[in-house]
DNA sequence: TTGTAGGCGTTATCAG
DNA sequence: CTGATAACGCCTACAA
């Protein structure tokens, strides 16, 4: 079942066989049918290996996230593919989790069966350090690098992010026009984008002429049950706050049943805004005010970018998205 | 960088190479380290597509799942890919959608690129007609086929799956020993798993001599304010009911919206029962008592089976692991 | 328009 | 223990 059986039983040479397979327009119609009918026939399908071996590629992309089951990785993720599909592209997915060695080994993993280009969904992946991160750029010596939401600068490295640090900005000011002047901003990571949004939050409230308090900005595990404790925690301890950003939806969850707890009332007591518009934000009663990143404008672009990069365009290497709000029931907008 | 340039540079020849690279006992202690400095010095990566074009195989698992932002799915997705990894293998992820045609063609797609087996996630790959499973079947005389949540018996075919029967139809006697008489079951899809759970509810209400009634099992769309719209509508035209029991934690949560509209307390008016155990059922306020599905349970034990096939042992087509109810505050239990 | 032959990087089978 | 050499299946000049 390889191009040689197919040319005996048409009567063509081998070459011909490779010609209409990779549709060479040097070949007489009907033997183009001829051997089309044997291919059918004898159900035939290409060795991607020889083809490869040759080529040394398998126009393959691959992708790594730090954890598939983030509903916002998973979306992305699941945009990627498709779209990726629908260029011609096949992918590797690897879920890397987040430690630095494992994503290291995984990307060595993906240069290995020499994929195309790779795409790192979610800003996990850039670290504080430019020593850390330069497995990366190292990577991007030889393939094209397309990053989700964080930046790096560099040569053949590509970035598609959303302003998060205007979005946070912005809503932040929006709860400060409303008197509220206690606002307590939620967070796990201390990633690109986790800066990103930090730093939105710390300006407005800046630029409001309110103090920046350290312990209004608070680090949370990534876990609804034990973020609501440690609110609690804190609100016992005589901590007060009229409303809160999170840099995640799961972390306004986790302020919703706080609210519950502590008696607050929402939106009146306590304002809660989200992050991420993911289908959690839209399963509380009431359902949550939350930041749409746009992941599949997010994605779609990355991969147009990546797509004009393989023609060999020149591409500019950062391209920025806006964020809209989403105003559902825990705020007053 | 090849096996040649490895060799020149070591003073062997390239079987020798190839030889230390492969773990083959047959080579002197000193020639080994001597090869592999050389290896390291110039960093030489072995190439996947030669080698898989001598061996015709990659050392990978294809898995198909139909929408990786589904929470179960994402969740399974991962656990595969860390523990294929574990035992050595790479995976392939393709997000085929729950269309048969697009399933057929990724699945022809996998095989294409000569992965060693093909992993089903979810029951939603097996139609209800032989027909439309041909194509699983026919795959299946090429390759190991593993499901996870269906059964399909055939040659070749392995299944993993949990007892979805006996867990509704446990949850539905729990409920109506509670004196709950009308008990409405939500669904959306029609899968093997999806009739076993409907069985199950079944089973359960002729057991206790109550009558099922084709109203009180409603199919509906996949997303939660469209179910709430039609739980709304029923209700409006009449249909009571004191139960809920949801085949997927999405379903209940609409239920729980739904009670919240129709002025309804939950659990004293309407006890809920979701299905999965997903972030989703300890997301809203009180929280989800559903049913836990075991997912990771279910990984594992598909990949153990796997690699025993995939070792030339005699395995078992079909393994069911027992659920699990999580008592939550949706119920009185 | 078609055919021939060499090369892609490994593995595996023989001899030595 | 080591080395030469033939596959593996496809692509692509180069020739005809």
């Amino acid at each position: 079942m390889n191009i040689y059986d197919v040319s005996e039983k048409a009567g063509v040479s081998i070459a011909t066989v490779s010609r209409v397979l990779n549709g060479n327009p040097n070949v007489s119609e009907p033997t183009r049918q001829k051997v089309l009918n044997v291919m059918k026939e004898i159900g035939y399908t290409p060795n991607v290996f020889a083809r490869g071996l040759g080529l040394n590629t398998m126009h393959t992309i691959g992708i790594m996230c730090a954890d598939s089951s983030d509903p916002f990785l998973a979306n992305a993720v699941y945009y990627l593919e498709q779209n990726l599909r629908k260029c011609g592209y096949d992918s590797f997915l690897c879920c890397t989790g987040y430690d630095l060695i494992n994503k290291q080994k995984y990307l060595q993993l993906l240069l290995s069966k020499r994929v195309d280009a790779i795409i790192l969904v979610g800003s996990s992946f850039l670290e504080a350090t430019k020593k850390d991160n330069a497995y990366i750029t190292a990577a991007a010596d030889s393939i094209p690098i397309m990053v989700i939401n964080g930046y790096l600068n560099h040569q053949n490295v590509f970035c598609t992010l959303c302003d998060d640090y205007q979005a946070v900005y912005d809503v932040t000011n929006r709860l400060i026009e409303q008197e509220r002047k206690n606002i307590l901003y939620l967070y796990t990571s201390r990633s690109y984008s986790g800066l990103q949004k930090l730093s939105g939050y710390k300006s407005s409230i800046a630029a409001n002429d309110l103090t920046i308090r350290d312990e209004l900005m608070l680090t949370c595990p990534n876990d609804i049950g034990q973020t609501k404790e440690l609110l609690i925690e804190q609100w016992n301890n005589g901590l007060r706050f009229d409303a809160v950003v999170a840099s995640e939806d799961q972390l306004a969850v986790a302020a919703m049943k706080f609210a519950k707890h502590a008696g607050l009332s929402v939106p009146e007591d306590l304002a809660i805004v989200g992050y991420n518009n993911s289908i959690l934000s839209s399963c509380t009663d009431p359902e949550i005010t939350t930041i749409d990143n746009h992941v599949e404008t997010l994605c779609m672009t990355t991969i147009n970018t990546l797509m004009r990069v393989l023609d060999g365009n020149d591409v500019p290497n950062k391209t920025t998205i806006s964020n809209d709000l989403v105003v559902r029931e825990t705020t007053n907008f």
